[in-house]
DNA sequence: TGTACATCAGTGAACGCGCGTTCACTGATGTAC
DNA sequence: TGTACATCAGTGAACGCGCGTTCACTGATGTAC
């Protein structure tokens, strides 16, 4: 019966928060004074929890992408391939996830990043795309599609691209690019477009 | 006869510095002082040049939009609409774009932090977005595309997300990710590919 | 049930360091006569 | 051609500040008897 210590759940408090906040500010702009502060702590009780700053960033890497493996099967689980894949677009690039920092998948927000991130996490995140060209490979397969993983990298690069692209928009340029963009992917993948 | 003065040059240097360091290092590693001692000079002499530390981001992420407007005008001006949006598409994509930090699109690297630039720097980016779909728009007009603007959209993000994605990657998988989308792109837009 | 004690999550002052920025200065260059 | 002077690009020491990290400590919690 190993239930969440006190502990436990303060560091998935601090792992929230560096989340959210690297989403926002990007992994250079988290400082660990100001995470420590969102997390209602002083700075000095954060090496009780991680070796270095390094060391959060990996972790919090972690998270994001365990978070997004889980949006990621709600969405291609059950039901018919061609239905499962729409309903992946849809919530991929939908105009909630466009600024929602909590969830969601961290590549838009952390792909130009990656390459300067520290060793554990930049592994992590070569994990998090497998996972995902994994999973469309083998929708897109069941959809009996011809070169299924070719079109699953570019399927990915499209969603991924769209959304970098949105973020660097106001609103409402941001809200057209991503509506056009939803019905042009479907279209593309031969896919009903329910919008 | 306006010809560059020394000042005017030193400043050219330092802009390609900046520029370059910071496609490497992301907009928010690149100091005043590394960035100085790259062009030769010490920290000090900064500020005769820019106001500020922002007024330099914006200035390069200027001059890294006048050098990709440069290569876009290159690629998609002379010879057939097919012929021309192929040879964007190759050279966007290409092996050597894929490590290159003097020049090209500043927008695989940088997007992710456009939405924490300063104003100015922000304000040059959505043009900069603007100026690729604009030019990438008409070609498809003149292919004879339905919803060129959409379709101009999506060839971006493909293009933007795919470089993204190949420079979390090590060297080889990068390659192959790269070849792979140059086919499959040419191939949905049904374009000969030549490679 | 009540007391004594060990544990340890979290506190907050302090450290060395590199940042962006300022400013009094130097010394090469070009013009005036 | 030679001297005197103004200009101004670039120098380098100094500033206040926030960073990541350390560490002696506090005080709440849980166990032992």
């Amino acid at each position: 019966m190993e239930s969440l210590t006190q502990k436990d759940r303060t560091r998935a408090r601090i792992l929230d928060e560096a989340a959210k906040a690297m989403r926002e500010h990007g992994v250079d702009g988290v400082g660990v004074a100001a995470l420590m502060k969102k997390a209602g702590l002083t700075h000095g009780g954060f090496y009780a929890h991680f070796a270095s700053r390094d060391d959060l960033v990996a972790h919090s890497v972690d998270r994001m992408f365990q978070d997004s493996s889980r949006l990621l099967d709600r969405h291609l689980i059950d039901g018919e391939a061609a239905v499962r894949i729409a309903s992946l677009i849809d919530a991929y690039l939908s105009v909630a996830a466009l600024r929602s920092l909590d969830s969601g998948c961290p590549l838009p927000d952390l792909s130009g990043e990656a390459r300067r991130m520290p060793d554990a996490a930049r592994r992590r995140f070569a994990e998090g795309v497998e996972t995902f060209l994994g999973a469309l490979e083998r929708v897109l397969t069941e959809l009996g599609r011809p070169e299924p993983r070719a079109l699953a990298a570019s399927v990915l690069s499209e969603l991924v691209g769209t959304m970098v692209l949105a973020r660097t928009l106001d609103d409402e340029k941001a809200k057209r690019v991503l509506d056009s963009a939803r019905t042009t992917m479907k279209c593309r993948l031969d896919l009903e477009d329910q919008a």
